[in-house]
DNA sequence: GAATTATTGTAGTTAATTTACAATTAAGGA
DNA sequence: TCCTTAATTGTAAATTAACTACAATAATTC
């Protein structure tokens, strides 16, 4: 039961409110929308008007940023520099999700 | 970087809300609350009176709970049925959780 | 010190959830 | 069939948590 333990398909669909993420990730509500206004970060809308919801792979990046951030890179470094690292990991989710599918 | 792709420290603290639960179990939300009341499943809430929010085990534990009962077991039978499972699950997640902070 | 980047403040509004009442449906036994 | 218990559902009124859209403030660089 090894796909229950982590289960990449249902991981990928926890979505989260911006409070949330915000207690997660230490990162002002303030700031998690203007990155997402610059295009940094994704959320998933359903409704015009609705609520925000970031999932697992933005989360994770939204803390990634935050370490370079403190760091003392300029965000826009700091987004270039995971940039790789973000394509990697949502290669392996991809790949991960559709190898647990085929079972 | 494979503790990115599956960071179990990072998804025990994905909440979620009841409407996006619904969504994804297919179970009513109304049912949940019923469920909630009766103890088979738990909710995170900060604030009394604030909004439920479940996490990655919970969400699984509904998700079995759901194939049993399409199985034609009674709520009773099937929540009995996977509490050994959800038992070895929460261990192995801790277990997990533990190994990676190490690092 | 002007321009750009990064972040923040908040008023007024809407979306989503809450509780607490009760009603309904389903299944199994006397 | 009737009764009991289990399982689920309906909803009004209130509350929580989000939204947008305005603008203002810091910080950094040229």
């Amino acid at each position: 039961m090894i796909e229950d333990l982590f289960d990449p398909k249902l991981v990928s669909q926890l979505l989260v409110t911006i409070g949330d993420v915000s207690d997660v990730t230490g990162i002002p509500q303030r700031r998690l929308r203007y990155w997402e206004d610059k295009k940094i970060i994704t959320s998933a809308c359903t409704k015009e008007g609705g609520t925000r919801k970031f999932d697992y792979i933005n989360i994770k990046k939204i803390i990634l940023i935050k370490e370079l951030l403190d760091e003392g890179y300029t965000l826009e470094t700091a987004v270039k520099k995971i940039e790789e690292r973000m394509s990697t990991l949502k290669k392996s989710f991809s790949l991960l999700k559709d190898k647990i599918d085929q079972k």
